[in-house]
DNA sequence: CAGTGGTCTAGACCACAGT
DNA sequence: CTGTGGTCTAGACCACTGA
């Protein structure tokens, strides 16, 4: 079970789960490094990438000569780690749905060719779905996917659940994912199937899924209602690169 | 300037460079983590690090079992996403402007009172800027100062650079900032100030920044014509080597 | 000052890739 | 198989924090 999970992300788990508890309140400092290493039997090396893990992810704030310190509890959507929306709806301990409204094999064209690097002798299949959080429709999703990835699918149901899951478990890896954001106005398929007035604004992400070589194989369009759902990121500037000049 | 560069940050810059160079091309693969760490002179912690922070760039992709592929040499596809707009304006090649139409000290309301957790009988610094590209009007922004670092604005020309490097000269550290992006419609201000419709959909981006001990001391309300500016993000699935920033 | 985190070294074992 | 990257250990030195 456990045997595959690294020693770095047992102790992220297990320090992320204290923390949504409230075990570590906000603005309380975590024990040091050392205590960590003590506690969980591990060296520096497993334990720092833990606490790098749960900066990234927004929790923690660290800084040198102090031990981390407790910045949130939120379960935001990350962008920094990779959340397929019923993975992130059941985290934040809403019920996820799915309409489908399309599954479809087809030439490519448009957008989405282009981020796959596919012409229109190639073949692809085309996901259209309405995505729900308790019940309400929440977010509109264009997918198009690579033939051979594409093909998986059909032998899916695509109301189910987690098309990422599904797909993970027939071998496809999702190593890497680009994602762009920004505004667009609700077209008439997205007002109707949001229940929201043509021309209010979306947020859009569209996100290409690349495999271990960095060969693209998904494309999506998702369109978000901005007062369902918002992305968020947390950076740090300690992080300075060369540019400076 | 830079003063002390560590090792990793030095084997980062030296491989980013040869990327955007074009020195690695896109597709093939670099040296091997021990070829790296002969050429540099350092261990493999170093030069792990260092490519996990191009990777976090969106610069390479790494699997296991083979050497880090070349993914792109465009870093703006990533780090742009939330570096300071006159940064990045200048990274892009394009010329950043400014239109300061408020300086303000007034009491803390709203979001911003909010997000800084102030009260109304607390003083804050709020700006209100058009930040232009090309002459172009692209983004309409709403910033919002704790009293001690907004006071310090007063001294400063608003409409020649970037507030975020004057404060940062003047000793206010931003240790970590946290985005949130969804979308709105545009209002009677936003519409005239980036030449737009009202109503017209754009990209919002609410920031607070914090400093080293997890104190916030600036909210902002940034709102980006979509036409003009989105962002991006690239992440990876699987989680990292032993030290991420 | 002592304790902390940031960085680095020189080993090691394992899982996976390509041959 | 060999070589690669992913993970881990047990040390070490430095810079910074706070009493």
């Amino acid at each position: 079970m456990t045997g595959r999970q690294s020693r770095h992300e047992l102790v992220a788990a297990t320090m992320r789960r204290r923390i949504m508890n409230g075990e570590y309140a906000i603005g309380t400092s975590l024990p040091s490094e050392s205590a960590l290493c003590a506690e969980f039997d591990v060296s520096r090396g497993p334990v720092r990438q833990a606490l790098a893990t749960l900066r990234n992810e927004g929790l923690l704030v660290l800084s040198q000569g102090r031990p981390a310190t407790v910045r949130s509890r939120d379960v935001t959507q990350t962008l920094d780690t990779f959340t397929p929306f019923s993975q992130w709806a059941a985290r934040t301990g809403r019920r996820p749905g799915s309409r489908t409204l399309e599954v479809a094999r087809r030439r490519a064209s448009g957008a989405a060719a282009d981020a796959l690097g596919l012409t229109p002798d190639d073949t692809v299949v085309d996901v259209l779905r309405v995505r729900y959080l308790d019940g309400e429709p929440t977010m509109f999703e264009r997918s198009t996917f690579a033939e051979t990835v594409g093909e998986l699918l059909f032998r899916f149901d695509t109301d189910s659940g987690s098309m990422t899951d599904y797909l993970t478990e027939q071998g496809v890896r999702f190593d890497s994912m680009e994602h762009v954001l920004d505004a667009v106005a609700a077209d008439a398929l997205d007002a109707e199937h949001l229940t929201i007035a043509p021309g209010s604004p979306l947020l859009r992400e569209r996100r290409t899924s690349r495999d271990a070589l960095g060969t693209p194989f998904e494309y999506a369009d998702d369109r978000y209602r901005p007062d369902l759902v918002t992305f968020s990121i947390v950076n740090s500037r300690t992080v300075q690169p060369q540019w400076r000049d």
